[in-house]
DNA sequence: ATATCAGATAATATCGATTTTCTTCCAGAT
DNA sequence: ATCTGGAAGAAAATCGATATTATCTGATAT
């Protein structure tokens, strides 16, 4: 649930816990193709280490909903489609609007300054390092939740979030940002978000993503058409 | 996601399965207790199976949230608290509702078929074998829910009617349905669904809910006091 | 030509054994 | 008396091998 900030964890910790950071990151980043067969033998030979934590990280990865398990015949990247991101941009749009406004009404000091320091970090990033701007850019909008005890919650929000940053990575690392003024329209929300004004910070989250969501429809039906 | 009607599941399919469904059963129903340490040694002489599918069946589990893993140190059933029952059921009344509308304006005479069909079995099955009818009530449950379009959404539901449905398990089996007209309520429900009500359906859905919550509130209070 | 079946092949699922990691408990020092 | 260090034991994590199950291929029958 904790963003790391420093990305060596893949080094440390359990094999399993590696293998799902590094399936995981492939599959978001789209390494992993939507749909490609997830055959235990070559992630073996990949990761270098035995059958039990892939197959272990491939069954974490089912209920993140970024892999699939067929039956008795393995695993598989999750396959992508135009509903299923309308429906993931949709959810979150609920969740996320519930979580923040749990999370304005429970606030605190130290909420506040992980919100500041994450956005502060979050625009000192320059974006040449796409996943590492990611990387920031999810921890501000956690940070955004993070007020919210409801941990169950969060991790729904943790989740789909995941789910909706993939499609971003498929339609192409570089067009994400282009149009629109990102960084003010993060500031915009913080500082909604600081001042506890409830229904301004929520209609800019929702702005923002719904934004973000319609222009990727647009590409994906690009795509489509071609 | 298929709500089995039988319930010898437990013989077929794969051994990692059949694990998911005996421990994930004996964890709802209480045979183990919340906080308790899970055992692959244990839960293998019980299963009597290796070890593999018992880890993969306990990892299925966590991402259930009835099961907790502790870094290397193994598993053990999901800890229970008041604060977490109010977050569940408060998540369910917010998810539930987000469904259930969506679920009537897409609903189609499938769906409608399905609904009274599990609303009958319900209806006629004696509450002598709890655990069937807690079967059956699901399944109206979901079945209410189902004609939404949104499998995400879906899967949460039914992620935290099980957590939900595991604390009317701990409050104790028989006390669960003891006051109110649970049938009425059922039966109101339905019919506002079929008439495509969509305000009176959530209302009543959502104080079915909010009532038992109450009831079971006031059950664990009434045990921290002791 | 198409469909069906059997054998061969490949991949998964599972097991039993090994390695690693935590926990406990006791001796010795402060 | 309390704290620290370090074995011994228990448990988890991981590996390599085996058993199962699916898939592919080609031959035969329709």
């Amino acid at each position: 649930m904790a963003i790391a900030t420093n990305s060596d964890t893949t080094q440390e910790a359990s094999a399993t816990h590696r293998a799902y950071l590094m399936i995981r990151r492939m599959i978001l980043v789209g390494e992993l193709a939507p749909g490609e067969k997830l055959k235990i033998e070559t992630l073996r030979k990949i990761l270098d280490m035995g059958g039990s934590p892939i197959r272990e990280a491939l069954t974490l990865l089912v209920s993140d909903l970024l892999v699939e398990r067929l039956d008795q015949r393995g695993f598989r990247a999750a396959e992508i489609s135009a509903h299923n991101f309308q429906e993931i941009l949709n959810l979150r749009c609920h969740l996320e609007e519930i979580a923040l406004r749990e999370s304005l009404r429970e606030a605190d000091h130290a909420w506040e300054d992980r919100l500041v320091i994450s956005h502060h970090r979050m625009m000192r990033e320059p974006r040449t390092n796409v996943e590492r701007f990611e990387e920031l850019h999810k921890a501000f909008h956690m940070n955004l939740l993070s007020g919210s005890h409801s941990p169950v919650l969060l991790k729904f929000c943790n989740q789909l979030y995941d789910l909706n940053i993939r499609y971003r990575y498929l339609a192409g690392k570089d067009l994400s940002y282009a149009r629109r003024d990102i960084g003010k329209e993060h500031t915009d929300i913080m500082n909604a978000a600081v001042d506890r004004d409830v229904e301004t910070a929520c209609r800019l989250l929702l702005d923002h993503y719904r934004n973000t969501g319609a222009f990727l429809e647009k590409h994906f039906s690009q795509e489509a058409a071609e």
